[in-house]
DNA sequence: CAAATTTATATCGTTCACGATGCAAAAGTA
DNA sequence: TACTTTTGCATCGTGAACGATATAAATTTG
């Protein structure tokens, strides 16, 4: 059949998207308590390994255009979580760094990932063969990183 | 450690996210010059299949809200590519039907899966490891689907 | 050192994605 | 048949995600 490539079923990059889409969502009953969405979630992990980092080094952890994460700290601080300072060396830096509020959210936190994987398990049965597939997806990532134009260098 | 498993390394989900980013913009290249988008992309791939399908029959093989493909199909008329009617026997219903320039889009579009799977190949060194992850991602959207409160039945 | 280039961040416009809500048509029920 | 509920789709508001562009500060270059 001369389609058949086009077949929605034989397309792993739509599995990623849905599987990235419904995780998202399995997240979101334990953030909204929180008053925090996905990716704020990230920029809180990110902050939460290591304070005041200036938007550039948040953007590449997470692999995302400064563009999409400058508006996401603004939320972000107008929300209390974080304040933006400017940076002392190089004035053109914005040092991200946790409020008092955002260091206190990761005791909140702390058992996301697992019930995540409670979650999980309970309706998939194991974690482990789903577990399998970080280091494919890592192998997936770095490929694509290069792929798409060598733009998070 | 008490917070080892806040670290971003260790998550699946963000994975996940990223890798849907990316294979996203990996298809960028061949869809721009097309004049769509990739969710556009996937609604094609689903009219392909078979032609004149109501809103909710779009959204459920997606797994998309009906209120993210309602706007989305607005923005495909309003580009040639489909057209939408009342429904006959059921009037509150709107049949998603193709247009020439639809349907023609589909000569264009046959070697993208193709063109995608050889970058993949150009910068991970091998696909079949990639698709292996093809059940388990399978068998993870059947979960979530459950755990997101059955919201896709 | 002055001019050109690069870098860090921000702003703008468009397109998703989804929760909440609205509305009319269909289906079920008293 | 009248009333209630459900269903199919749409609208609205908010928050990403990103391409294009802007701006000021640093860096490089002539």
């Amino acid at each position: 059949m001369e389609y058949e490539q086009l077949k929605l079923d034989n397309q792993l990059c739509f599995r990623l998207y849905t599987a990235a889409r419904l995780t998202t969502g399995a997240y979101h009953p334990y953030l909204e308590p929180l008053g925090i969405t996905y990716p704020q979630y990230l920029v809180l992990l990110v902050l939460w390994e290591k304070d005041r980092q200036p938007v550039n080094d948040i953007a590449r952890r997470l692999m995302l255009e400064t563009n999409t994460v400058t508006p996401l700290l603004q939320r972000m601080e107008k929300a209390g979580l974080i304040v933006r300072t400017k940076g002392q060396e190089d004035s053109r830096q914005r040092i991200v760094s946790l409020t008092k509020k955002g260091i206190e959210m990761r005791e909140q936190a702390k058992h996301i990932p697992e019930c995540l994987a409670t979650d999980i398990i309970k309706t998939t049965g194991s974690v482990e063969e789903i577990m399998q597939m970080i280091p494919m997806l890592d192998k997936l990532i770095e490929g694509l990183k290069q792929t798409n134009n060598n733009k998070f260098k």
